[in-house]
DNA sequence: GAAATTTACATGGTCGGCCAACTAAATCAC
DNA sequence: GTGATTTAGTTGGCCGACCATGTAAATTTC
């Protein structure tokens, strides 16, 4: 008494399919894909006592050294305010350092701890391993492919919507 | 001592990219897809009192009727917890109407409410255009290929994360 | 039929992420 | 130099989303 008034005129093809796989299949996928990617990432890094988001965060900053916070969010292209909150958060688990630029003292230089920087070989290690896991079975055919794609897919996505770094 | 012996002995290729795209860039490129086609979807339901991610909600109970939110959950594959928020808000906002289910008193009954019916058409007109805004310059073979390889990393991504509906 | 287990939701807390509004400092205009 | 504007960050509020925990009802087990 599930599926027998429930079935208009379809045939067994859309009874699995919700409409919002039938109406936009990729955004659909890209919903779901984005959340396991994130859970997976969450995964990893779970051990090395960060959150999803905020490896990218420090990338940036055992990329770079000291940068201004403005660096910084121009970087990794995200709200101010939420860059704040982050590094906050990492500045309390001892993971970043903030002072005070003394050439700017409205601007804040950000930098990597030096007790972070033993991440860096982990969350390096981590994301390969997300990266891998994410395109197996996968050619390198494939994976160029996909890379494309989702290149396209990204500079569609920040067309019209401003404050792309990329999106020359 | 910001950029004379930070850079051993790159090229100028390197210093645009970040290293998490270079350990990663499909997972980066997924995480920043990710983050701009929510944006993107939450400036077209802004103005049909969605927020993103409760059009994904919504679209289930407008295909379905009234469901169990059990069964919803699974729908939609989100954590009880996360749904039960949403429903609460999508309740006080009047999308939708909760009652408990006679057959089993702990389960409830979650129904689309008349009022938002009038919903459906614009959101799915919404995610239309969503899709066609994400997948603009791709050709249907470009699409069917991006699809294709979506779909295999989502079933990658499910692997090994318990509850995957449509791991099969 | 009583006890253990599973199922169904709800609650509280935390994070990432956004927007809107605010403060402080630097820069531009005059 | 004084005032307007831009820039830099912070704060508060909200939502999606997670986990861990708790509670009530159904189900299984004995």
């Amino acid at each position: 008494m599930k599926a027998d008034s429930t079935a208009p005129a379809d045939p067994a093809c859309a009874e699995a399919l919700p409409s919002a796989a039938r109406g936009g299949p990729v955004s659909h996928a890209v919903s779901r894909i984005a959340r396991l990617h994130r859970i997976a990432a969450g995964r990893l890094l779970k051990g090395l006592g960060l959150y999803p988001g905020q490896e990218l965060l420090m990338m940036h900053l055992w990329d770079g050294g000291a940068v201004r916070q403005s660096e910084l969010i121009k970087a990794v292209d995200l709200d101010p305010s939420t860059v704040t909150k982050m590094l906050q958060r990492l500045d309390q688990a001892g993971h970043v350092s903030r002072r005070p630029d003394p050439d700017d003292r409205r601007a804040v230089l950000v930098e990597a701890t030096e007790d972070s920087c033993g991440l860096h070989a982990s969350v390096r290690s981590a994301w390969s391993s997300l990266e891998e896991h994410t395109l197996a079975g996968l050619d390198p055919a494939e994976r160029a492919e996909l890379a494309r794609l989702l290149a396209k897919v990204e500079a569609n996505l920040c067309q019209e919507t401003d404050g792309c770094p990329g999106a020359g």
